[in-house]
DNA sequence: CAGAATCCCGTAGGATACTG
DNA sequence: CAGTATCCTACGGGATTCTG
């Protein structure tokens, strides 16, 4: 760690999420990943991401620095996204959440459904 | 890494931000760190938090077993929050955010106010 | 102390249509 | 192809009040 990292980072990282945290980012920065792509290809590669939803996300992602929009004039308009270095260094950090979630995600599901049981409407708790 | 992790695993993780990625969840778990902590100690440390907003937060913690609620049968009642096992890893690999945090926040606002310079009504772009 | 219930608002984000 | 413009709804989340 390179900072004492404990207690007031948590507001600090909260910027971080909330730029990363909506539905699409992550998504569209792992579709980016190791090469570029073009804007219907990436449309594709998301699936289920809309028009409006990834102009957006990209749009924001430019802003931070995180993505590079190249533009080139050919006949039919071609613009091509590709991650930034700052963008690829994240990249990689989120590959160490993507583990993560590999080796807990069925035990959360199964915390969920444990969960569940023992708080959802239990009608007649018969003593 | 643990596993071929491209293209798929965007969506995976997605789901693990759309759990945390919320404006309360991470802070909550970092101010957790440590040592168990009682309701209004967490709403103080938390500083903001709404007691809605921590109470919906703690109990999709509990629910994905990130955290631990322990009741204590005291006269004027105690409830203990702390970080389950799980909770506590998760909470390792978010350091791993916090420092990249640290490395490219003042970049990513560099990169910003250079955006926002860049589009932001160009009233005449006097050749 | 530790919350649940209610009310209300702003915004993320989906569907759809239009444009250079 | 690569977007922008509108419209609309669901939901996150704040303020406030009530309770075991």
């Amino acid at each position: 760690m390179t900072t004492s990292p404990n207690a007031d980072n948590g507001a600090l990282l909260s910027d971080v999420l909330a730029r990363i945290g909506d539905k699409w980012s992550v998504i569209v920065i792992c579709r980016l990943d190791g090469r570029p792509r073009r804007f219907n290809e990436l449309r594709r590669l998301a699936e289920g991401i809309t028009q409006r939803m990834l102009s957006a996300t990209l749009r924001r992602l430019e802003r931070d620095g995180l993505v590079r929009r190249t533009v080139y004039a050919t006949v039919p308009p071609q613009v091509e996204y590709a991650l930034t270095e700052r963008g690829r260094s994240l990249h990689m950090i989120l590959y160490q959440l993507v583990d993560w979630t590999d080796d807990h995600l069925s035990g959360i599901q199964a915390s969920r459904a444990a969960y569940d049981a023992a708080h959802a409407a239990p009608p007649e708790p018969r003593e």
